[in-house]
RNA sequence: CGGGAUGUGGCGCAGUUUGGUAGCGUACUUCGCUUGGGACGAAGGGGCCGCAGGUUCAAAUCCUGUCAUCCCGACCA
């Protein structure tokens, strides 16, 4: 490719509206372009990263046994109310009517699709199992897009499925799987790590997240993890074992105490003083449901999670243990509506009567003599403990525990006991062990050797395409620009004459441009006739992993030869430098 | 959903307070000159100032509405 006809146009500043580093290297080096908020042009440039990503992807999940097909984008409302997610789905369901007033949406996943497709061609245990994937867009209506391809509402993902007859089967699957998402991530230069998660919308039991681990705030997830052991969790899912795991407030004495606006944990542990993982901290939730089966509204309801004062609500948790669509913190008012009090002074006490759902965090199975909200303006309890709520506080009069806390940096591995540690990451892949979730709703049945009619096996695999080439990105660059790992770049190398008007400087470097070419490199030749900064400054913005550059050097047979993730310029020989490039292209393969 | 900010050639911005028919940088075109890290000079082309109403002799500027974009927040008692 000439640069001077390659379709890009660098810009001298970043965009304005971009705050991750990918978002605003990708726009500025001329590789996307916005068209609406979240919804991008992949250019030229964007296009060869894409396909080469894609391809590694093709190649591996073909290595693997799986097969490609392709799923249309738009689809029928009919098939997501078969399977129930016309409900749940909310508003990232993209929702529309054709001209005979029929409801359709945009894919933003084709777990549906895929199943009615299955449903029609396979009927027999002897064809199973099958994988078959996919790469294609999907459209999910964010809230929030933000940092340019990483959360974009328009995207294009690779989704594998497959189906079993056994969850043996469905197991090995899965570690197949998961191996050849680690060769895949590896082939476009991303260390990953794989880590346990929440199923989310999806659904289904098992899961894993590959996870590409950045320090800055694009990582949307916090993974922790176990040095020694190699646990590591999504904090959405992640457990731990707490460093004291028995707590004693101190107080042997059950006592009703007047605080007047003593509100906040931290307050509460001053003016008591008492560490704040002897305080029994209450925290209201509404959490709102979907339709149910007749399509009626379910009521939001009221959800009060007790919780050890030092630890946070994992909302993700909480969600999952109630069964919720979506769980948001309630307002002041909502607050005096359910409980009858105000803020900073709410518990469980008198609540049996209240339509309140209440639920005990693991992290205060351990707490004695504790101090606790008394459900009455300006006033707590201490020296409270289990043993003292009665039949009217709750129904039963016994806690339920379950786990809806956030694990903390420090606390300890559930399976090995070392100290965990947190990250950032971005989630590139995730793979999921779905089940029967939508084949049994879907009716789609297989036949076994008995005759017998059984729902499909499945699990679901998925990569952002879009999303592992921008965390690539912002993985690899520096203040000049992007540094592409050989593997997923647009070119593998640029050659650049120095003065185009020195005859013998242009003919050298057209030489070598197509020696690289005959050799199977993608090279651009900056055939342009600006000055050398200009094209120095391209080139490093862009990011081409090699630079030949072709100078007055040549005087004494050499150019000069630099990698664009090291800082040394070496001058060789034009052989060696074209040999240089040629040896790590095929290496490649 | 709440709060804040911003919409002016492809990109980055000024002009709005105090209404007078649009400007700077960059990018683009042509010419000259220059050629090792975003040179210089000259001459050009491109915008009904987000959109819709209103006030006015006159609106980028004032008023009303609307749309879009960006940031922050969404209550841990």
């Amino acid at each position: 490719m000439r640069a001077s006809k390659l379709f890009v146009q660098t810009l001298r500043e970043f965009p304005n509206d971009a705050e991750a580093m990918s978002h605003k290297l990708l726009v500025r080096a001329g590789y996307i372009k916005k068209l609406a908020n979240g919804v991008y042009s992949y250019l030229p440039l964007m296009q060869r990263v894409l396909t080469k990503v894609s391809n590694i992807i093709r190649q591996e999940m073909n290595a693997a046994g799986a097969q490609e097909l392709l799923m249309p984008f738009v689809q029928p409302a009919e098939l997501w109310q078969k399977s129930g997610r016309w409900q749940v789905y909310g508003k990232e369901l993209m929702r529309m009517k054709d001209r005979h007033e029929v409801e359709m949406c945009l894919a933003p996943t084709h777990e549906e699709v895929i199943t009615s497709v299955v449903d029609g061609i396979f009927g027999s245990y002897k064809q199973l199992p099958v994988n078959l994937y996919h790469i294609q867009l999907k459209f999910r209506d964010e809230i929030r897009p933000r940092f340019g391809l990483l959360r974009g509402r328009e995207f294009i993902m690779k989704d594998a499925y497959s189906f079993h007859t056994s969850q043996e089967s469905l197991d090995a699957e899965y570690e197949n799987m998961a191996q050849a998402y680690t060769k895949i991530f590896k082939r476009c230069g991303l260390e990953t790590k794989m880590v346990q998660s929440d199923s989310g919308a999806i659904g289904g039991s098992v899961s894993h997240e590959f996870m590409v681990l950045v320090d800055t705030s694009v990582g949307e997830n916090n993974v922790f993890y176990c040095e020694k052991c190699g646990y590591s969790a999504n904090s959405n899912h992640a457990v731990s074992k707490l460093n004291d795991e028995t707590t004693d407030g101190g107080f042997n004495e059950l006592k009703l105490v007047d605080t007047p606006d003593v509100r906040t944990i931290e307050e509460l542990a001053k003016f008591f003083n008492v560490g704040e993982n002897c305080i029994l901290k209450a925290v209201l939730y509404i959490a709102s449901f979907a339709d149910d089966a007749k399509g009626e509204k379910v009521p939001d309801m009221p959800v009060m999670v007790m919780i050890r004062g030092d630890k946070e609500v994992e909302e993700t948790k909480l969600m999952n243990a109630v069964g919720a669509l979506e769980i948001r913190p309630a307002v002041d008012v909502e607050v005096k509506e359910y409980l009858g009090t105000e803020p900073g002074f709410i518990s469980f006490h008198g609540c049996a009567d209240k339509n309140v759902r209440v639920i005990f965090d693991n992290s205060v199975r351990g707490m004695k003599n504790f101090v606790v909200g008394a459900n009455q303006p300006h006033k707590h309890y201490t020296g409270y403990n289990f043993s003292d709520i009665k039949e009217e506080d709750l129904k039963g009069g016994k806690p339920e525990f379950v786990d809806v806390s956030l694990v903390k940096k420090g606390e300890r591995c559930v399976d090995c006991g070392e100290s965990l540690n947190v990250t950032r990451g971005i989630e590139v892949g995730n793979i999921f062990q779905l089940g029967t979730k939508y084949s049994k709703p879907m009716n789609a049945l297989y036949t076994d050797e008995n005759g017998k009619t059984h729902p499909y096996i499945m699990g679901c695999y998925g990569i952002g395409v879009t999303r592992t080439a921008a965390a690539a990105v912002e993985r690899y660059h520096d203040d000049f620009g992007i540094i592409w790992p050989l593997e997923i770049a647009p070119y593998h190398a640029v050659v650049v004459p120095v003065n185009t008007n020195d005859e013998a400087q242009v003919k050298l470097a057209e030489e070598i441009y197509q020696k690289l070419l005959n050799k199977g490199v993608e090279a651009v030749l900056d055939d342009r006739a600006d000055r050398a900064g200009v094209k120095f400054k391209d080139a490093d913005l862009i990011g081409y992993p090699y630079r030949i550059t072709v100078g007055k050097t040549i005087a004494e047979g050499l150019v000069e030869f630099k990698a664009r993730k090291d800082a040394d310029v070496l001058k060789l020989s034009p052989e060696d430098a074209v040999e240089k490039i040629v040896n790590a292209v095929s290496a490649l393969k």
